[in-house]
DNA sequence: ACCTGAACACCGTTCAAGT
DNA sequence: ACCTGAACACCGTTCAAGT
């Protein structure tokens, strides 16, 4: 029982290495996850790591397929079933907003590419012409990841102490302060800003894009 | 002609800083934007940047707004200003990849700002109700930044070399190579993949939300 | 085969010392 | 005031040496 468990008597794998990933982002963020913080928190060498995966790349990959593992399982009707995949990954985003930057940015293939999959089987489901089938998907697609973008920019844009409600409070002071002759829109909007909910106006955008999708169908 | 001039004469400023680094971008890449490289460039010291820009943040927001000044001044039919300011930043994400990671993930404020400003003066153009603009521009907002994002991931995950072309015959054989029971849809799509133009696919995406926003509010 | 941890080749940023 | 470049406090990754 000595040469293959370790120090603490759990052996190393990528499983184990992958959930203690998923821990310290979710705990300090995506500048907290460094291969000597996650080696010291299994009570290892930075090397081990390099045993069970590639790069920090990959880490990263492999961290974001972790949780949003069984996010494209959704089931019931077209509609419901892209809002509820939709939700899903707000959610998750919402948990974890480390995973927004993977999703809009290095894309971690697998799991984008499920995504996209389910998306374009309700755009079928939905009797959208095979032709349009595509545009129709990738329109879901980005329209979901941008979001999920955004969403990061935010969550790595003010202080992670701050609650939802005060982060909006900013927002809207700023946008208050903006000059009306140069930002009319935004000043007009800003009175809106403080009852507004970030997912409530996702799902809104999303039956947007559906109601575009469907209205050439018919 | 001595104490303000630098070794090859011309002074360090904000302006020249930023353009090189653009430069930099467009030449190395993201990793190659290096306050090393970018001193050598410039054939000073890494600290003398410090004197003109903050921080490595504030300077990629800067090379943005360099890049991306009076994008959004867009004219003409609302619905067209839209495509004109849609298209405007597609081609300037297909000229310096780099710009679409900096407004899908840390969204240089600014930039940003004045994007969603005008997409938001087009939607009250379009006549949308006032409770639904909001929702209207950050549905166009959020759709245009997520394809740049995913331009981006696209452009990091190939090589420098490739073309469009062989980019896109890659991904094609990929998808292709899939399991046609696990991913019917992509299988499907991948033999529209070669005639595929992402640019168009763009623009199709984009008119997709304008008649979903359109759709609305007759 | 797997682990260890020192070492390598870098980073962004700071700061004393110069002009 | 601005510049210089060595130095600080880190990174991801590699690799000889151990078990």
């Amino acid at each position: 029982m000595a040469s293959r468990t370790r120090a603490d008597g759990s052996p190393l794998s990528r499983e184990r290495i992958v959930a203690a990933a998923v821990e310290l982002l979710d705990t300090s963020g995506e500048a907290g996850l460094t291969f000597r913080a996650l080696s010291a928190h299994l009570s290892t060498g930075p090397g081990a790591i390099y045993h069970h995966v590639a790069s920090k790349d990959e880490l990263l990959a492999a961290a974001t397929g972790a949780v949003l593992s069984g996010v494209s399982d959704v089931r019931g009707e077209p509609r419901e079933a892209v809002r509820a995949l939709g939700l899903a990954l707000f959610d998750a985003i919402d948990a974890h907003p480390w995973i927004g930057t993977q999703l809009a940015g290095l894309a971690s293939q697998s799991v984008t590419l499920r995504i996209f999959e389910a998306l374009g089987q309700r755009v079928q489901a939905l009797g959208v012409p095979g032709p349009s089938q595509f545009d129709a998907a990738s329109a879901l697609f980005n329209y979901i990841l941008g979001v999920a973008g955004q969403n990061a920019a935010n969550a790595r844009a003010h202080t992670r102490g701050a609650t939802r409600a005060e982060v909006l409070g900013i927002e809207a002071t700023h946008w208050e302060t903006l000059d009306p002759a140069e930002y009319p829109f935004a000043v007009t909007v800003a009175a809106q800003l403080r009852e507004h909910d970030d997912r409530e106006q996702f799902l809104a955008g999303l039956d947007l894009v559906l109601t575009g999708i469907t209205a050439r169908g018919a």
